[in-house]
DNA sequence: CTCGATGCAAACGATTTGCAAAATT
DNA sequence: AATTTTGCAAATCGTTTGCATCGAG
């Protein structure tokens, strides 16, 4: 529980749970609705900071655009994407650390992070897409 | 086995099996390798071309830059990166697909992509870095 | 008064694009 | 001759940084 610049708290109310935005969405929802929003700059600051602190954590889709999302300290989860649509699902759990041991004995690998994404067609789009 | 352009072809021979390269890393090779050197962009180009054609894979660690291997065509694998020496195991088999179809059922989702690396320490750094 | 936090504008770096020339069919 | 591929330079876009100012303690 450290103490955070203020710019942190203000981004912390800006952000809800299950909701993936990039500092410049977040940004532009916080100048749009205050006048003292921070600036771009300090938004990336802060976010890095925010991640460090393991309040949010970064989605990466494809396109290059780093996302953040609020999450409860220190945990995370992942995604399924719906390449038409746009959905998103929030898997509950995190399933690569069931992995971690046998990573860890195969490869004599000490896991720290990952990143998974999953893309695919939701329910909608698999029926829809059959043309 | 469509026809590539031959800047594709040029590129396919300049990759090796379990090499990671940025675009630039490997136009620079080539540039320094031949006079007949695609330039930059038509490398981007013919990497996207090839990524399409899946005759290699794209690679995301987490400093923006896209990086690419060489696959057999169709196939894909992940990576365990050493935070600290820069290692790269790569694992022969993906995982993931093993989820398919609880990953189906559970959230009515048809899986048609993923990313996923992992990073950690290797043996070697697990032991060296207990300072 | 000191030091961290902030805003602004400029810098950056990877990638993409417009367009005209060159190569392929 | 029509179509695709290519190179070059400029544009783009997200992100980072330098620096001077602001503000909390």
């Amino acid at each position: 529980m450290n103490k955070l610049p203020s710019s942190c708290k203000f981004i912390l109310q800006f952000l809800k749970y299950n909701e993936i935005l990039s500092a410049q969405e977040l940004h532009e929802r916080m100048r749009l609705s205050s006048s003292k929003a921070p600036s771009l700059s300090t938004t990336y600051r802060s976010l890095e900071i925010l991640l460090k602190e393991k309040q949010v954590q970064s989605v990466e889709f494809r396109d290059g655009e780093k996302r953040f999302e609020l999450v409860k300290i220190g945990e995370h989860h992942h995604h399924l994407i719906c390449e038409t649509c746009g959905t998103i699902v929030h898997m509950e759990e995190c399933s690569i650390i069931h992995w971690k041991n046998r990573i860890s004995e195969e490869h004599g690998f000490l896991l720290k992070q990952h990143v998974m994404e999953m893309f695919g067609l939701c329910n909608l789009c698999t029926t829809v897409t059959d043309q």
